[in-house]
DNA sequence: CTCTTTTTCTTGCGTCAAGAAAGAAAACTT
DNA sequence: AAGTTTTCTTTCTTGACGCAAGAAAAAGAG
């Protein structure tokens, strides 16, 4: 038997592209050649690829004129921005929030849409609508527009496009992508909210350089999408990551979902809430609550502060486990609760370090997410460019 | 531009063959026509990928005599066992043990010897004359040792063949790969114990049919390797599966690596032991305390069951938080303790149940492996075995 | 000002994977 | 004996990609 020879990219094809397209826009303006290494391909790989990506304006070459010391100059490759735009949106139980950004995630125009009730009706007639909003302010250069993403928290079959289950929304087995889709005529992509946070930190925020990292929301909830092994990993069924009913306490309080001492339990709003009110400063809101530690009488701030502190180490002991369990290199902390990361954080990295088990989960960094109210829709939008450039390349 | 083709498979050369061998492997004697349907490629392909792994004698054709119905007959592939062999073998702090087994991992024949200290030197000297000798007991039909696969406890960098480091072992970078090699002359292939349980179960055990699963081992220590979208996952670092270091109890004991409420200081053999000495009856090992429990008088019986109660229920909570988090689809308990089933196994069950967050991970089946004494062993042969096919076809 | 050097990109060729389609083998049915 | 049915094989084509040689374009040397 000849010896064959070993391919050493496994990549292949459309694949390929996907790759180079994701390489160009996470890695800024790059030519040919440090793509191919990169990649671990050879570059005239890169140069066949090239042409769908082109013609179909995705990347584009940029003008270059900056002086490049002797050799043939480079054609930098960018990422085109002004031929696409992208629309994404979270559907919420109060309102549908969305933003158009162009293909390189750059939010352009954005709106939201309140809606007086969550049924599948009322909420996807209201996403429908703001999708048309949106595009009436995107600027009309674009030539096209790709697609509709869309986060929606629950369990999602994105396959299907359906929300198989939604406490907070109270869905069961909606079709989202199917209405939508008739509504606005563009191909739709539907996700679990935090996974849309995953993407798009994945490929344009903290998770660039790390190939295994989570993304928690803090918040009434709390929420956790994976990225493992540089891919979403959603588990078996498309339910992974409920962080927020992992059992940390036997003896703690009663969970919403009807166990004691998830971790939800004790570090959601709720628990912060609770404590207030047992320690005698009743809070109407979480956001009256990091007031009051912030800037209350000395008496409220020890109550509050120690609220936050509390659910500060609970979030520190879930993360300690999860990194146990998953060996993450980053976990970046996301969601409305991030704001108050100056009360709970230091509760939170003590807590994590002290059960982080061996050194690499003691090495496992944090990273807070500036609040950034697009940042879900943003996501959202992430999705569809993700789908498109990895699949629709003709 | 022309519409190109998308590839349904994502298999690639070597890869699709050690897909086709692994098929082969599971799915029993089987068609080329049936494999083509499993693995998505269409007959030919399957035709075409054969010849190497028939010429190098890891499949072979059966005889073909039983009636099958009308049409050419099927020429039924399946594993030759005869043709090669693997050796595999755990390293212990009391003992190395290993088996040699055939391409279908059955063992061939076993053996083990104690080892006075667990130095890398003593255990490693240990290894290779264990492994002289098991090959003095194999068949000599055996036309080759494919290689020698070794499991070791702790965190082990299988690509170098090193364990960075092993608390039960108390090494520190051992080289593992080099020395045995030197001395056998056989490939060598090294991961983590719990790892080559995992693939065992994948490739012949529970894990056949499920594509995320967990192994747990359950002893002095608790042990995991995870199965996620059917690859074995290390984590960013190789340190996943550090489930016995979940925090689960803030007022929980101490446990052996300093921390406070650990999954293993709550389950592990120490806390069913400490949980008896509290009650009155103390035991000198776990042994002791499992006939105990099984036999002891009434007041000792129900001290003994309440620890193991006690020890399922953390370990239930344990799982159910793994659960929750990766949606896995099967958990196996493996390892010493899982003899102890029927003991601490209802309230496992009970707790994993109450703190399954959703359907899915309440679907999330639990299954106790029974007692094989060469089970880690085996599955350090399966490493050679998936090592060698998947990578080795000239 | 021309020639060389250097780096980058492109083109042509060979190989391998894998789908498509048609043909060959081997059994049963009529 | 001829047809039917299922399985396996052969041949052809497309596409991905490494390899190697060549073309492009700029800086530097003579």
């Amino acid at each position: 038997m000849s010896p064959s020879k070993i391919r050493f990219s496994e990549l292949v094809g459309e694949q390929t592209r996907a790759e180079i397209f994701a390489t160009v826009l996470t890695a800024g303006p790059i030519s040919r050649t440090q793509l191919a290494q990169r990649l671990g391909l050879v570059p005239s790989s890169v140069t066949r690829m090239l042409p769908p990506l082109l013609e179909h304006g995705y990347l584009r070459e940029a003008d270059a004129t900056a002086p490049q010391g002797r050799g043939r100059p480079q054609k930098m490759l960018h990422v085109n921005p002004d031929k696409h735009i992208v629309v994404g949106m979270k559907i919420g139980p109060a309102q549908v929030s969305g933003v158009v950004t162009d293909m390189a995630a750059n939010v352009l125009a954005r709106d939201e849409e309140p809606i007086a009730d969550c049924t599948p009706r009322t909420a996807l007639s209201a996403a429908a609508a703001l999708t048309g909003r949106l595009l009436s302010k995107a600027p009309e250069a674009a030539d096209r527009v790709l697609g509709l993403g869309v986060g929606v928290s629950g369990h999602v079959d994105s396959a299907a496009g359906v929300c198989r289950y939604s406490a907070l929304l109270d869905w069961n087995k909606v079709d989202v992508a199917g209405p939508l889709q008739e509504a606005t005529g563009l191909p739709v992509v539907v996700n679990n909210d935090v996974n849309t946070l995953v993407v798009a930190e994945r490929w344009f925020g903290e998770g660039r350089d790390v190939d295994s990292f989570a993304v928690v929301t803090v918040g009434p909830g709390i929420g956790c999408g994976l990225l493992l092994n540089g891919s979403l990993f959603s588990g078996a069924t498309g339910l992974a990551g409920e962080l927020g009913h992992v059992p940390l306490d036997p003896a703690g309080p009663m969970c919403s979902c009807g166990r004691r001492g998830c971790l939800e339990a004790l570090a959601g709003d709720r628990a912060v809430l609770r404590h207030l009110q047992d320690g005698g400063f009743a809070c109407a809101s979480i956001g009256e609550a990091i007031t009051l530690a912030r800037s209350g009488t000395d008496a409220a701030r020890n109550v509050a502060l120690a609220a936050f502190t509390e659910a500060g180490t609970a979030l520190g002991r879930g993360l300690a486990g999860m990194c146990n369990l998953l060996n993450l290199q980053k976990i970046i902390l996301a969601g409305e609760g991030a704001v108050a990361h100056d009360l709970f954080g230091p509760a939170l990295t003590q807590a994590l370090e002290a059960h982080a088990f061996s050194t690499a989960a003691r090495d496992c960094r944090i990273h807070v997410d500036p609040v950034q109210h697009d940042l879900w829709a943003r996501g959202a939008a992430c999705l569809v460019i993700r789908d498109t450039v990895g699949a629709t390349l003709s």
